[in-house]
RNA sequence: UGGGCCGUCGACUAAUGGUAGGUCAAGUGCCUUUGGAGCACUUUGUCUAGGUUCGAAUCCUAGCGGCCCAGCCA
C-alpha cells in the first residue's frame, strides 16, 4: 500500500487548532458528513467525506453519517444504502448513523417554540406571490399580509399544518426576520412546507417537512458538532443557520464553508450526473466513465489513491478547477507499488519465429512485480507463434522508433532476443504476419555477448493466449469544462463520442484466464486494468483504469513525421 | 446594478509583516529486460495602482477580474 500523503494544513485545521487551544469545546471535535440520499456519492463527496472524517480522525474526534432526508419526493432507499457502500469502501467508519428525518418531532416542537416567540408564523401566499414579495437582488421585499398573525392563530394554523387539512402549497411556516435584508436568505425563510409525500423513513407520519435550513444546523446542533464543513454557496446561509441556534438557544455548532471539487472533464454535479444515467448516455451509475465512487471504483481506482488524490489538493476558499492528471497521478503512484504485472496485447499481430521448433513450450520466468520483491514470480509459456501488438511493429519505423521493424533485433520481454526476417502482407498491402528468427542463447532475455537492443516488447503465446474483452475510455467530455456550451445547447453536446472502445479480441497471458472480479494488474506497457463483473470464466472483461505514461507517444505527437511516407502523419 | 466570498508558477496549494516553497503538468539528462518506475536538474508566479513600514503575497485605500444568492431543492 502506498504511504499516506502528508496532509498540507489548511485554515480549517488552524481553526481547529484555535479552538483546540482556547478550549473552546472542551478538546472536542466533531464532525459529521450530511448527503442527501438523492444519488450516489462522486469524487467531489469524497473531498469532503475525508475532510469530514480526516480532521476528527487527526484530533480524536469523532465524525457521523447524517442523511439529510428532508425531502421525500427526491431521496430513495437504494441511494442511502450506496451512500454508506461507498463511505466504507473509501476506509471511513461513522461513529454513529442519523438522519434528519429522526429529528422531524424536536424540529416540530422547536418550531412551535419559535411561533410562541413571535419568530415565525403560518403564510397562505403562494409560491409565486411569496417570489413576489421577496424582492429582488437590489430591492427590498415586502411583509407579508400574514406576517402579523396573532401567536393563537399561527398555533392552530401550523398544527393543521401537520394535521394534514391543507393541500400541498397552500401555505408555509415562515421564520420572521427581514424582508428588506440585503441578504435574501434572511428575508423570512420558509421553514416549513406541506408536501404529501411518502417519506422513505418516517413513511406517511409527516404531510409538512422542514427546509434544509430549518433542518440542517439544528441537526448539527443536537449531535453536538463543532466544526460544520460544508461547500462555499452556503455561505449566504451561514447567519440564518445561527439566527435558529441564536434563536433557539440550542448548542452553537459552526459553519465553515470550503471550496468544492472541480475537476477537469468532468462534471460533479448529481442533478447533471443523474441525467447521464437516465438519458442513457453511460450505463448506470457506476460506468466505469462516472466520477461517482461506484463509477471509478469499477473503473480500478483504490481507496488508497482517492484518499491520497483528496489530502493533497488541499482545501480553500477559492474556486480553482484541478487537472484531471493530477487524480490519475495518485493511481499510478498506488497500482505501480502494488499491482502485478502480465502479459497482454490489445491489438494483436503474428509473429512466427521460423526457427523455433514447432510444438516445442517453453516455460518462462516472469517478474510479478518490479516494486515489490515480495510478489515472487510466474511461468509464463512461449512458442513458436505468439502475438505481438500491433504498435510494436513497423515496415517503415520513424526516427527514434525502436520496437520491431524488418532487420532489427528486440528482446521479448522475459523471452529471448529476435531479428525480423521478412513479413506477409495482404493485397491491400497490410501487415499480417512477421517473421522472426530468434538467438536460442538469449533465453530470459540477455546475450551472452553482451549485444544490447533498444527496446522491449511484451507478447503472448498464440496456442496460450486467453481472448478477452478490454474496454478503453476517454474522458466522458471533449471540453475542459463540460459547462461551456454554445447557446442553445447543454452540456451533453460535450459529451465525448469515443469515451468507450472495445476491443473484442484482445489476447492474454494464460494466469489471467480467470480473475476474480475487481482484481488490479498492470499490463506491461500499457496501464493499468481492472477484471470487469461482466467477466465470465475464461473470458475476462478488463476496464482499462489509466494508461502508463507514454513517453513514446508524446515523442510522435511532437514530430509527426513519418519517413515511410515522407510526410507528416 | 444589493449582499457575500475569492484573486500566488500552466493547474492545485503553502508562506499567519522577515529567504516566495511543495505537488501535478511541461522540459533536459541519467538509469532501465516496461519508451513504465526511479533519480537529478530546469523553466514559469504574488491581479493592477497607490499608501503604511527598515521590510508587504500578507496591513490600508481605490480599481480590475471571477464565483455564489431572488426554490415551498440541498
Amino acid at each position: 500500500m502506498t504511504e499516506q500523503a502528508p496532509i498540507t494544513s489548511n485554515f480549517i485545521r488552524e481553526i481547529i487548532l484555535e479552538d483546540l487551544k482556547t478550549n473552546k469545546y472542551q478538546g472536542r471535535v466533531q464532525t459529521r458528513f450530511p448527503p442527501e440520499p438523492n444519488g450516489y456519492l462522486h469524487i467531489g463527496h469524497a473531498k469532503a467525506i475525508c475532510l469530514d472524517f480526516g480532521l476528527a480522525d487527526e484530533f480524536k474526534g469523532h465524525t457521523n453519517l447524517r442523511f439529510d432526508d428532508t425531502n421525500p419526493s427526491k431521496e430513495e432507499t437504494e441511494y442511502v444504502e450506496s451512500i454508506q457502500q461507498d463511505v466504507k469502501w473509501l476506509g471511513f467508519q461513522w461513529d454513529s448513523l442519523f438522519y434528519a428525518s429522526d429529528y422531524f418531532d424536536q424540529l416540530y416542537e422547536w418550531a412551535v417554540q419559535l411561533i410562541k416567540a413571535g419568530k415565525a408564523y403560518v403564510d397562505d401566499l403562494s409560491a409565486d406571490q411569496i417570489r413576489e414579495y421577496r424582492g429582488t437582488l437590489t430591492q427590498p421585499g415586502r411583509n407579508s399580509p400574514h406576517r402579523d398573525r396573532s401567536v393563537e392563530q399561527n398555533l392552530d394554523l401550523f398544527e393543521r399544518m401537520k394535521r394534514g387539512e391543507f393541500p400541498d402549497g397552500s401555505r408555509t411556516l415562515r421564520a420572521k426576520i427581514d424582508m428588506a435584508s440585503p441578504n435574501l436568505n434572511l428575508r423570512d425563510p420558509v421553514m416549513y412546507r406541506i408536501l404529501h409525500a411518502h417519506h422513505h423513513r418516517t413513511g406517511d407520519k409527516w404531510c409538512i417537512y422542514p427546509m434544509y435550513d430549518y433542518a440542517h444546523g439544528q441537526s448539527d446542533s443536537l449531535e453536538k458538532v463543532t466544526h460544520s464543513m460544508c461547500t462555499l454557496e452556503f455561505e449566504d446561509h451561514r447567519p440564518l443557520y445561527n439566527w435558529f441556534i441564536e434563536q433557539l438557544g440550542i448548542f452553537p455548532s459552526r459553519q465553515i464553508e470550503f471550496d468544492r471539487l472541480n475537476l477537469t472533464y468532468t462534471l460533479l454535479s448529481k442533478r447533471k450526473l443523474l441525467q447521464l444515467v437516465e438519458e442513457r448516455h453511460v450505463n448506470g451509475w457506476d460506468d466505469p466513465r462516472m466520477p461517482t465512487i461506484s463509477g471509478i471504483r469499477r473503473r480500478g481506482y483504490t481507496p488508497e489513491a482517492i484518499r491520497n488524490f483528496c489530502n493533497s489538493i488541499g482545501v480553500s476558499k477559492t474556486n480553482g478547477s484541478i487537472e484531471l492528471a493530477m487524480l490519475e497521478h495518485f493511481v499510478r503512484e498506488d497500482l505501480n507499488k502494488r499491482a502485478p504485472r502480465a502479459m497482454a496485447v490489445l491489438r494483436p499481430l503474428k509473429v512466427v519465429i521460423d526457427n523455433y521448433p514447432e510444438h516445442k513450450v517453453d516455460e518462462l520466468d516472469a517478474i510479478n512485480n518490479p516494486e515489490d520483491a515480495s510478489a515472487g514470480i510466474r511461468k509464463v509459456p512461449f512458442s513458436r507463434v505468439l502475438y505481438i501488438e500491433q504498435d510494436d511493429f513497423r515496415e517503415n519505423p520513424p526516427k527514434q522508433y525502436y520496437r520491431l521493424s524488418p532487420g532489427r533485433e528486440v528482446r521479448l520481454r522475459y523471452g529471448y532476443l529476435i531479428t525480423c526476417t521478412s513479413v506477409v502482407k495482404n493485397e491491400k498491402d497490410e501487415v499480417l504476419e512477421v517473421h522472426c528468427s530468434y538467438d536460442p542463447a538469449t533465453r530470459g532475455g540477455n546475450a551472452p555477448d553482451g549485444r544490447k537492443v533498444k527496446s522491449t516488447i511484451h507478447w503472448v503465446s498464440a496456442a496460450h493466449a486467453v481472448d478477452a474483452e478490454v474496454r478503453i475510455y476517454e474522458t466522458l467530455f471533449t471540453k475542459e469544462d463540460p459547462n461551456q456550451v454554445e447557446l442553445g445547447k447543454d452540456f451533453t453536446s460535450n459529451l465525448n463520442p469515443n469515451s468507450l472502445e472495445i476491443i473484442r479480441e484482445a489476447k492474454l497471458e494464460p494466469s489471467l484466464a480467470t480473475p476474480q472480479v475487481g482484481a488490479r494488474y498492470q499490463f506491461e506497457r500499457l496501464g493499468y486494468f481492472c477484471a470487469d463483473p461482466d467477466s465470465k470464466p475464461g473470458h475476462p472483461v478488463f476496464n482499462r483504469t489509466v494508461a502508463l505514461k507514454d513517453t513514446w507517444a508524446k515523442i510522435e505527437k511532437k514530430a509527426p513525421v513519418d519517413p515511410g511516407r515522407g510526410r507528416p502523419a
